[in-house]
DNA sequence: CGCGTTTGACCCGCGC
DNA sequence: GCGCGGGTCAAACGCG
């Protein structure tokens, strides 16, 4: 398999890598986890890598329920049911939200096939897809015994520089701080395609502001609406000099990461303590925005311009059914403003740190993600 | 010996 | 109702 070649490749980290970040929202990964939950049934009993592994593997018999949550969900089988009751716990309400998943697909350009979030992941999977040359590899995070974060590496067939990084599902586990940089990022923008496509937009809707405050890489955010769920995508392709600033190691935002996400908290949530007790105190800049204009600033940190943002494009997508364009012109706007978050001549808001408690939904996608 | 990756098969949803 | 495509699982293999 030729292919697969790309992919793996991908294990070899490029520095350099510009990437785009998008967001699609669905919750018809039922389908997706329903065969899942078919296939632990009636395999549990081989599932050697999750259950068996006491010996060997730090896999626990939890991870299938998360990963169910996460990415699938509600449906359980009956042997689950009371191992996803409990990862329920864990995640948190999500599940039962309008909208218990999104997903984040980073786009970078890069040689290097491989992105390196800070995350440890483990390779599952791996399958050619449709109308592309390049194998798609799947990966779920092993930091945690229980995570259910997953994602997708691909190569786009347009362009072999460009490597698409999906992720999906919350991180339950602290991250590195490198990871939290781009989970704040993923999350943003997850938040974002949330708010847009579900009611509570305030509360989403602000944090989506924020987080983009805190997306200084993307030079471009899209919202696709071929896909089959909303998808934002934020590009950052286009600008070679994004690349550098989401290396961990060029990370202009101050991260902290500290516990990030309570791992056994009530909630774990990773992103909105992420983005909520670093990007907004830290580094955020959100300046002012024109609702009428769509266009946001990255450099200020505040989060009433901020919600001014995330409003602007709220009501863009309340008035234009082609709400699609007209946030992703938004994201776009907001995003080509700035992408050095450090240094906000805004004020900054502590409040942000409950941006999400408002919201009876938690943003669920966390991701982290570099290139390397 | 253990862990991670590889590869094929299975399952499910969606579209025709 | 059938077929296509996508996604995940699971056993085996290879490497450290």
């Amino acid at each position: 398999m030729d292919p697969k070649v790309d992919v793996n490749d991908a294990s070899v980290c490029d520095d350099k890598t510009e990437r785009e970040v998008s967001v699609s929202n669905n919750a018809e990964e039922d389908a997706i986890m329903s065969k899942k939950e078919d296939h632990n049934n009636q395999n549990h009993l081989m599932t050697k890598q999750l259950i068996d592994n006491g010996n060997g593997k730090q896999v626990c018999p939890e991870e299938r329920s998360s990963s169910q949550q996460s990415w699938g969900s509600s449906k359980s089988p009956k042997l689950e049911e009371e191992e996803e009751a409990k990862a329920k716990e864990q995640v948190g309400a999500a599940d039962q939200l309008p909208f218990r998943k999104a997903r984040v697909s980073v786009r970078a350009r890069s040689e290097a096939p491989l992105i390196s979030d800070g995350c440890q992941w483990r390779k599952y999977g791996q399958k050619m897809a449709k109308g592309n040359p390049r194998p798609r590899a799947y990966y779920r995070c092993t930091m945690a015994v229980g995570c259910p974060v997953r994602k997708q590496v691909q190569r786009c067939a347009d362009d072999k520089t460009i490597l698409i990084t999906t992720y999906e599902g919350n991180h339950n586990h602290p991250l590195p701080p490198a990871a939290t940089a781009m989970a704040s990022t993923t999350s943003a923008a997850a938040a974002m395609l949330l708010s847009g496509s579900t009611h509570s937009k305030e509360s989403l809707t602000t944090s989506a502001g924020s987080y983009f405050s805190s997306i200084p890489y993307a030079s471009m955010a899209t919202l696709s609406a071929s896909a089959p769920f909303p998808t934002i995508t934020l590009d950052l392709t286009q600008n070679p000099n994004n690349a550098m600033q989401l290396h961990p190691k060029y990370f202009p935002l101050p991260l902290h990461q500290s516990a990030a996400a309570p791992v056994g908290g009530p909630h774990l949530l990773g992103q909105p303590l992420f983005f909520s007790q670093k990007l907004l105190p830290t580094a955020s800049a959100m300046p002012l925005v024109h609702h009428h204009h769509h266009q946001l600033g990255q450099r200020n940190n505040n989060i009433s311009t901020a919600t001014s943002m995330v409003e602007t494009v709220s009501a863009a997508i309340a008035s234009d059914p082609n709400f699609t364009a007209a946030l992703a012109a938004a994201i776009s706007s907001i995003i080509g403003s700035g992408r050095n978050s450090n240094n906000g001549s805004g004020v900054v808001s502590h409040n942000g740190v409950s941006i999400f408690s408002g919201s009876p939904q938690p943003p669920q996608s966390c991701t982290t993600f570099s290139t390397n």
